[in-house]
DNA sequence: TGTACATCAGTGAACGCGCGTTCACTGATGTAC
DNA sequence: TGTACATCAGTGAACGCGCGTTCACTGATGTAC
């Protein structure tokens, strides 16, 4: 049957909203089509009135993830305070225990391989993210690249407190660069 | 038929690195038992006379392929020459190129996910690898992280010179930071 | 040293399963008159 | 405003395919005597 437009609005966002979540938290292989549309509470033959293929999904999703990334970037780097409050929450444990709501970049970038769709939409938001920092651009790409090392490398890791000893050595690091 | 055990060694050995190339460039779940087998010289069928599974082989591949990254830090932490020319080594667009055969940590990092074996000849390897760097301990988390971070994030980026400007800009940094 | 036989890596067909995708069908919505 | 009908998101069964794994079988090797 036909449905109201504005029902199928809420059903598209919320079928890229779990994917963004699942696919975080699992990678884009070990998740399925019809895992992600039972999680946004429909069955798995209405995916194709919503995306072409998984891919488009998986582009989707990764925009869809990256862009409260970006929104979150820019509120806090306005202020040295906003920057060492968002390096602490980025480098937390809570962050590196938060997989599916945690930043894409980090849980994502060893994902992408020959998706030509999801590989542009993550550089698109990469770049925003840089310049979202704002600051110096070499030490905003330095930070970041050790950001997301950090964070992946901690949760590759099966020993907590080693885990935890990269996430603050790191922390440390980057708080005493911004200095003013 | 029975084979020389020798033979047999030599064709575990095969196995092994082929699998941890494969791996590198394309993530555990896209490579199939029977690829791997293939590029080994074998068929599939005989996997099972040298692996338990195909979970075993990717702990086999990932201890493997760290074993010569760990042997090479070792080399080259020695002097400050050493180190320099390690980090331009890293930290190169030919590195960035080179998935088969370049650092495992940036290429599996994150695909290291529930499987207890891969983890902890992950962890374990990462360890060896901190402690092969030798120096300042915090440092080298830090050097590590952004230098997994800066690799990660060139490779999945579709923009040339962009994944260029990342290198560069961590390359210049980490060198200006390990001052004599 | 020779002989008889158990071993076991390797082959290739087969199994069972789960995946992405397709399809015939449904029926309330939104549109044309 | 009311009526007739085309639209299209959603359902659930089905398709085709490729995967990890199993299995009966082979036959040179290595061992026991």
């Amino acid at each position: 049957m036909r449905y109201p437009e504005k029902e199928t609005a809420e059903k598209h966002a919320r079928i890229v909203e779990e994917a963004s979540q699942l696919f975080r938290e699992r990678g884009f292989d070990d998740v399925t089509v019809a895992e992600v549309m039972k999680k946004a509470g429909l069955t798995h033959g209405a995916f194709y009135s919503h995306f072409a293929s998984k891919e488009a999904l998986m582009a989707a999703a990764v925009a869809h993830a990256m862009k409260a990334s970006v929104r979150d970037v820019k509120k806090s780097a306005a202020t040295a305070q906003g920057r060492r409050a968002y390096l602490g929450r980025y480098l937390s444990t809570k962050h590196k225990d938060s997989l599916a709501t945690g930043c894409a970049m980090a849980a994502l970038s060893g994902e992408i391989r020959n998706e030509p769709e999801v590989k542009s939409a993550f550089t698109a938001k990469v770049k925003e993210t840089i310049e979202a920092m704002g600051g110096d651009r070499g030490e905003a790409l330095v930070a970041l690249a050790a950001m997301v090392g950090a964070i992946s490398l901690a949760r590759a890791v099966d020993d907590e407190a080693f885990s935890r000893e990269i996430l603050r050595e790191v922390r440390k690091k980057l708080e005493a660069e911004d200095v003013v």
